[in-house]
DNA sequence: CCTTGACCTTACATCTACTGGAACCTTTAT
DNA sequence: ATAAAGGTTCCAGTAGATGTAAGGTCAAGG
C-alpha cells in the first residue's frame, strides 16, 4: 500500500504519516524505488494513533500507548495511568476555559458594541 | 525602572517582556547603557497584556485591542467583536474537550488497572 | 582599585505537532 | 514521447514563549 491509500483508510494526511515515521512511531518497509510500503500492521496503528490522538494525547502520550499496545505483557495499569493523567490535564484546560468564557460572556454583554468609544471590555483589561 | 522591577509588578517573565518588544507590542525606551527603561505607560499595556493573554487573546488579537485602546475614537464594537470572536473559538475549543472528557472518563473507569493485560482503553484505541 | 555577584544585553536553540513549498524522481495513462 | 499523478527529501514556518550561552554593567565590600 502507498502512502496516500494509507491517508485515505486513516483520515490521516500524507504529511503527517511521514511525520509520525521521522519521529519513529511507525516504520514503514521501502520499495526498490524509495516508495514506503505500507502493511496492515502500520494501518491499524496509524489508525490507533489517530483515535488517540483524536483524544488529545501528546505524540509522547501516543509513543508509551503504542508501546503498551504492543506488549501483551503489560499492566493495564500502566495505560490507565496514563489516560488518568490526562484526563486531569483535560479537566484542568476545561477549568481554564471556562473561567475564560464566564469572564468573556460577562464582558460581552456589558459591552454597547456601538460607535462609542467607551468599552467595559478594555476597561476590564486595563483595571 | 529596569525590566526585573516591570516583570515583578506586571507578573510577567523579563523574558516574555523581551519578547512583546520583539514583536512589537512595546517600546520601552533605552538608557545610554543599553538597558531598556520602563516608563508607567509601557507598565500599563505589560499589565493590559497580561490580562488579555489570561483572558486567552492570541498574541495578534492582543494587538487588536491595544490598538483598540489607545484610540480615543474608537468603536466599542469593534472591541466587542473581537471579544465575542474569541468567546466563540472558546466555546469550541470547550466543546472539543468535553468530548475527549466524556470519552476519557468512561474508558479509564471501565478499566481495571490492574497487572492484567486486558485493557478497554487500548481496545478503544485501535477499535 | 579590584573583585564579586546581581542584573542587564543579544543571539541562537528548543519546544509541540504539524503544514507548506520547492525541487526532483517514478509510475501510469494516453 | 509526454504529461499527469503520485512519490521522495529537505527546508522553512507556525504560536508563544522558554532555555542557554557569552558577554557587558553596576553597586557594594575589602
Amino acid at each position: 500500500m502507498n502512502i496516500s491509500d494509507v491517508a485515505e483508510k486513516t483520515g490521516l494526511p500524507a504529511k503527517t504519516i511521514r511525520y509520525y515515521e521521522e519521529i519513529g512511531l511507525i516504520a514503514p518497509h521501502r520499495g526498490q524505488n524509495g516508495y514506503r510500503v505500507f502493511a496492515d500492521a502500520h494501518l491499524h496503528k496509524l489508525a490507533f494513533l489517530g483515535r488517540a490522538r483524536t483524544l488529545g494525547f501528546s505524540i509522547e502520550d501516543c509513543r508509551t500507548l503504542l508501546a503498551l499496545y504492543e506488549d501483551d505483557s503489560r499492566a493495564s495499569a500502566d495505560v490507565r495511568a496514563v489516560a488518568k493523567d490526562h484526563l486531569e490535564r483535560i479537566n484542568e484546560k476545561i477549568a481554564e476555559f471556562e473561567e475564560m468564557r464566564a469572564t468573556l460572556q460577562h464582558l460581552v454583554q456589558s459591552c454597547a458594541g456601538d460607535d462609542r468609544p467607551d468599552c467595559p471590555i478594555l476597561r476590564d483589561l486595563a483595571r
